[in-house]
DNA sequence: TAGTCTACTGATTCATCAGTCAGTAAGAAG
DNA sequence: CTTCTTACTGACTGATGAATCAGTAGACTA
């Protein structure tokens, strides 16, 4: 048994013939990444560190050499891919200059995907981790306040163009976000129960009574 | 090793001297609140069968005794749950005939209480454990339907009577709902960022645009 | 009064996985 | 060329916790 250890360690390193070697910077973005696809795969609960590194056909020992525990990994691609969906609707939002067309497009981006919307079920699982890492509150907090901040903008930029109206824009924000949060979860989790083109017909609807303005509603399936 | 194995069996059963023998019914009913009150505690996620055994000082072997695996037992406390929070709620509102009052009390039960809800917490837990089993997906969906047929009689009933406008009462009742949720989520994960009271000021404000009625507002703490 | 049933014990087994560590090699530095 | 650093391997450890099972005792039955 001992002998076999020996042999084991003595030769290990030269089983994996062609490995890559590569910067840390770069391997640790390779990682993340390789950590998300797991998530959104298998779901966060159901990740193992094993999943990550044959993602990467590398050894488990080297997700550990650059995450010193799994949670750190955890915490480290959800601050990334939180900052990267921030980025992704800001950037869309700039590219759009009327404050209708801003909201339309922040709408359908927050609607669930049909079939089983995998991004929808990892940040559902985050609420989960949120109650009892104070870590992934800051993130799931940061990513959220970046949604309403981005929603009140548009709001606001709509009631000084004349297009909606609202007293306290950020107020509105936040209930728009929330009832989106509360419908995308009846979809998500109980599709039979609310569809896609539902939750956009409430959230059109809600926003109608809140914003004074009808949206042009592309109520797609 | 061997000896000592058989001693300990030989003598395992006399140790707790003073053990009740209670009938299975009696008895599942005892671990099924257990084990509520271990996941309110705890929550859901690090809930183990030991400690549901150590809160009724009884052994680990007894809880598998009357229900097979520790799955079958969330799900029999969670369907137990959601059938005594919906009695609860439609208990309540017999006992007024009022819809405002009626529409006062639901919005106030679903609030978060201040320091933490663990009864929020419990079902966001579980709001993980839906996307992954399908028994879950149906404990969940029928608490949330009960909800919003409650709200959505109150709200038909408001309208009958004519203290409340809508044109959908069952669409106002999902809107509501889901609002509800929305900022529930925001109350029990990021208290810094929204307190009870201004959950309860948005939500009134809801249904003040929603039902064009301006409910009576105790916001208090 | 023996025999059976039912509730119950707790030591033990078994599987799962995060994290460790001794050892290895490519490439940079001197 | 030699030494040092950095990235990497994979067998292993250690802890955890669900589920099992041989055995036990009170209560009901015949």
């Amino acid at each position: 048994m001992n002998l076999m250890r020996h042999r084991g360690l003595r030769f290990a390193a030269m089983a994996r013939s062609t490995h890559t070697r590569i910067s840390a910077v770069e391997r640790r973005a390779q990682i993340i990444a390789a950590t998300r696809k797991v998530a959104l795969a298998r779901g966060l609960h159901d990740l193992r560190v094993a999943d990550v590194a044959a993602e990467l056909d590398v050894s488990t020992g080297l997700i550990h050499y650059h995450f010193a525990t799994k949670h750190e990994l955890l915490e480290a691609m959800l601050r990334d891919t939180a900052a990267e969906e921030l980025n992704a609707v800001m950037a869309a939002i700039n590219e759009r200059d009327d404050p209708t067309a801003q909201l339309e497009f922040m709408i359908d981006a927050y609607l669930p995907s049909p079939r089983g919307d995998q991004s929808w079920a990892l940040w559902i699982d985050v609420w989960g981790e949120t109650l009892r890492d104070p870590e992934v509150r800051r993130i799931s907090e940061e990513l959220d306040d970046g949604w309403v901040d981005v929603f009140a903008q548009v709001i606001a930029a709509g009631v000084e163009s004349g297009a909606f109206q609202s007293e306290d824009p950020v107020a509105a924000a936040w209930r728009l976000c929330s009832l989106l949060d509360g419908l995308g979860l009846q979809v998500v989790l109980h599709s039979r129960t609310m569809s896609r083109a539902q939750m956009s017909a409430h959230v059109r609807r809600a926003a109608e009574l809140e914003l004074g303005y009808q949206l042009v509603g592309n109520a797609r399936a």
